[in-house]
DNA sequence: CGCGCGCTCGGG
DNA sequence: CCGAGCGCGCGA
């Protein structure tokens, strides 16, 4: 029999079929190792047949791996192919998805564990009284079944070699599933659905589009309605998945999976160690377990007959991937909906503006829960017009209004969280002299000074530098700090406060494993009254005893130069102040800005989305921006300047030939230096693009795949989250 | 005249 | 991607 295989090596140049000698027990779609150029790498047995249109001789011999099961099913191999063919990446690339990384490298393997039995019952055994150990352990294998030797051991040392060496027991080895989270325990809630909530689940059941776009506002009680759709699914013996943000920052999330569905749920996501990911996906893979919970990627989670798929904050920008292949995971979800005939379910308080226009339109059904579950207000949001405190002589980052909201909240010995979406101390040191700002060697940006490790940090690829004393130019010694991070505003509260408790979390204090959730722990247990945070506290922790929330500098995002600024401000605006009375007491947000009129902050401290839609849809149909467009940019990245210029020189030519003959498709055609113009010693390079017929697409990606070379990295984004 | 590195090519 | 093969540049 002759294997048509995929080498797994992610190059274009080798990114076609080999075939193989192989026998004919091999499967289509099961990892086999293959000797290529010398050595043996990875590859996947795409097809068998019985003829090559080599001659025998030429072909060598696959190995193949000893799994139970094909390690890529029918449906990941039909995925696979549309999604080379849409991102034209290399096949192995694409398969690369569908597996644990673990079991590419092969380093992880099962885990096996030695466990006993007994071969003869305790009575016929000829044990002398005082051997304690051999008879503790012959009662207790006689007692339980078979039994994991490191514990008998523990308990009864060497009672059972002793007792195999006399043949009443046998040792054996076998497999066992690591298990993350076993510590995880909740007690599981028995609730009944809101009438809301039930109407809901109804709708989703009954609506016979695929997509389907719950907006809840926060504390709407959307993950109730999640889980009764997975159960449901459940009960029909169908799998499903569940997709969130960033499952590092959700423990309270999985514990509620966990109470409820057990074993049936897997969890998927890069904070696990390697052998627990391996064994999760291989539980979903065999079908022991049948509800895939995770970030981005568990949308390629092995499993067969899905029921559901849920995308819990459809809006975050975390479900488009950076890395190739640049995935959409709305795109990838609603590929797999559509194969399984599956529902897929949107949910979001902030749904993005091109979803909820897809969802007005009908195209997707749209399914609102106005009401909080516990019918308690919305905190009231209260903007400080930071104009006016400069006028009246307050240059710090803290409002009269939001001080005096810090001194109620702290006297009533509840909590707040301050919100500043900069960390480090402050953004840059310039000389007052001679107006130098201290920049990164390796990147074309401004460096962050770090006081609590006295250095000046590079954001872009974390380089340190020692402080500096004095201006390198000019020799200067008056350094002035601009641009106000989270570090100093933990230092000015801690002088305005004395007495209060200061917890700060962003990624300079969130290194490990558990980073994060050992500063929410401590929080949660009101061993901090002020937390000082980055965008990373927005995300949906429940504090019940915070009563405030300060956003300091609201207008940060929303002076970026980028067509979704209003969109990202509402959202996060929208998400902090979300952070602010949980529980009985009524929470306050104060919203600091300079420009109080700006109508997306109305609109969001009145929550109202549907306004700020509206508004948000009509600027973006004038500009014609998405979703009345697609923006595309290539970007060309390499350590070498000129061979960069060259590369993009050879896509700029082929995407000009595009432009000329279709300038219809075009609303917008130009080259240029990209806003970073180096990061990690690579120069950078772009072809920024606004189409308004995406018929060019495959023909973009085509360009950008041949100008691609050894040295220079060639991009396509699609509707870029950011365009530095 | 020798090898050292940089580019080109092929791998079943 | 990675190693083999080969071409041209400098050093005793």
């Amino acid at each position: 029999m002759i294997a048509e295989v995929i080498v797994d090596i992610a190059a274009s140049e080798t990114d076609r079929i080999y075939d193989y000698l192989c026998d004919d027990t091999v499967i289509v779609g099961s990892r086999v190792r293959a000797p290529f150029g010398g050595k043996t790498v990875p590859g996947f047995v795409m097809r068998v047949k019985e003829t090559s249109d080599l001659p025998k001789q030429r072909l060598k011999r696959v190995f193949p791996c000893p799994d139970e099961l094909p390690a890529l099913n029918s449906e990941c191999l039909a995925l696979a192919e549309k999604l080379t063919a849409r991102y034209r990446v290399p096949k192995a690339l694409a398969l690369r998805l569908f597996l644990p990384s673990e079991m590419r490298t092969g380093k992880v393997r099962e885990l096996m564990r030695n466990y006993a039995e007994l071969t003869v019952p305790v009575s016929e055994m000829k044990l002398v009284k005082s051997a304690k150990n051999q008879i503790g352990v012959a009662e207790y294998l006689e007692k339980n079944g078979k039994t994991d030797c490191a514990y008998l051991n523990s308990v009864y040392p060497a009672g059972v070699t002793a007792l195999e060496k006399k043949g009443y027991v046998r040792i054996f080895k076998e497999q066992i599933l690591r298990d993350p989270y076993k510590t995880v325990t909740a007690e599981r809630v028995a609730r009944t659905l809101t009438p809301d909530q039930e109407r809901a689940v109804d709708m989703i059941n009954t609506d016979n589009r695929t997509v389907q776009l719950l907006h809840g506002v926060t504390g709407s009680g959307k993950t109730e309605i999640y889980l009764t759709l997975i159960a449901e699914c459940l009960a029909q013996g169908k799998s499903s998945i569940f997709l969130v943000p960033e499952i590092s920052l959700t423990p309270q999330m999985l514990s509620q999976l966990r109470a409820r569905f057990g074993k049936n749920a897997a969890i998927l996501h890069s904070g696990l160690s390697a052998g627990e990911r391996f064994d999760e996906w291989w539980r979903l893979r065999t079908g022991e377990a049948k509800i895939a919970i995770g970030a981005r990627s568990a949308v390629f989670a092995p499993l067969e007959n899905l029921g559901v798929i849920i995308i819990d904050e459809e809006h975050d920008s975390s479900y488009s991937s950076e890395t190739a292949p640049r995935y959409n995971t709305f795109d990838v979800a609603l590929l797999r909906a559509k194969r399984n005939g599956c529902k897929l379910v949107l949910g979001s308080a902030t749904p993005s503006v091109e979803t909820y226009k897809r969802a007005k339109e009908g195209e997707f059904s749209l399914i609102r829960l106005e009401k909080r579950i516990n019918q308690r207000p919305l905190p009231e949001i209260v903007i400080a017009d930071m104009r006016r405190e400069v006028r009246r002589g307050n240059n710090s980052a803290f409002s009269g209004a939001l001080k005096e909201e810090i001194e109620k909240c702290l006297s009533a010995e509840k909590q707040a969280i301050l919100f500043l979406n900069r960390r480090g101390y402050s953004q840059t040191v310039i000389c007052k002299e001679c107006g130098y700002v201290a920049r990164c060697e390796a990147c074309d940006v401004s460096l962050t000074y770090h006081r609590d490790e006295n250095c000046l940090k590079c954001h872009y690829c974390g380089m340190k530098y020692n402080m500096l004393s004095a201006c390198p130019d000019c020799g200067g010694r008056k350094l002035s700090y601009a641009g106000t991070g989270t570090q100093r505003i933990v230092a000015d509260l801690q002088k305005l406060y004395p007495n209060a408790r200061i917890l700060r979390m962003d990624n300079d204090t969130t290194s490990g494993k558990e980073g994060h959730y050992k500063i929410l722990k401590a929080f949660a247990e009101k061993k901090a009254d002020i937390l000082v945070g980055t965008q990373m506290i927005a995300k949906g922790h429940d504090f019940p005893s915070v009563t405030l929330v300060g956003i300091l500098d609201a207008d940060m995002s929303l002076h970026f130069s980028d067509y979704r600024s209003g969109e990202r401000t509402f959202q996060l605006l929208t998400q902090v102040a979300g952070r602010s009375g949980r529980a009985e007491e009524k929470g306050k947000v104060v919203l600091q800005t300079f420009d109080p009129e700006n109508e997306v902050l109305r609109f969001a401290t009145s929550y109202d989305y549907e306004g700020f839609y509206e508004n948000e849809v009509s600027l973006r149909a004038a500009m014609a921006f998405p979703p009345f467009s697609k923006i595309v940019r290539v970007l060309v990245t390499g350590e070498d300047d000129k061979k960069t210029i060259e590369a993009l020189r050879e896509v700029y030519v082929a995407l000009e030939k595009l432009y000329t003959d279709h300038p219809e498709k075009f609303l917008f055609f130009n080259k240029m230096r990209a806003p970073i113009k180096r990061i990690q010693n690579k120069f950078r390079y772009q072809v920024l693009m606004r189409l308004s017929d995406t018929s060019v697409l495959p023909e973009i990606y085509g360009a950008c795949a041949e100008a691609r070379t050894r040295d220079v990295l060639v991009s396509v984004e699609e509707n870029p989250a950011n365009l530095s």
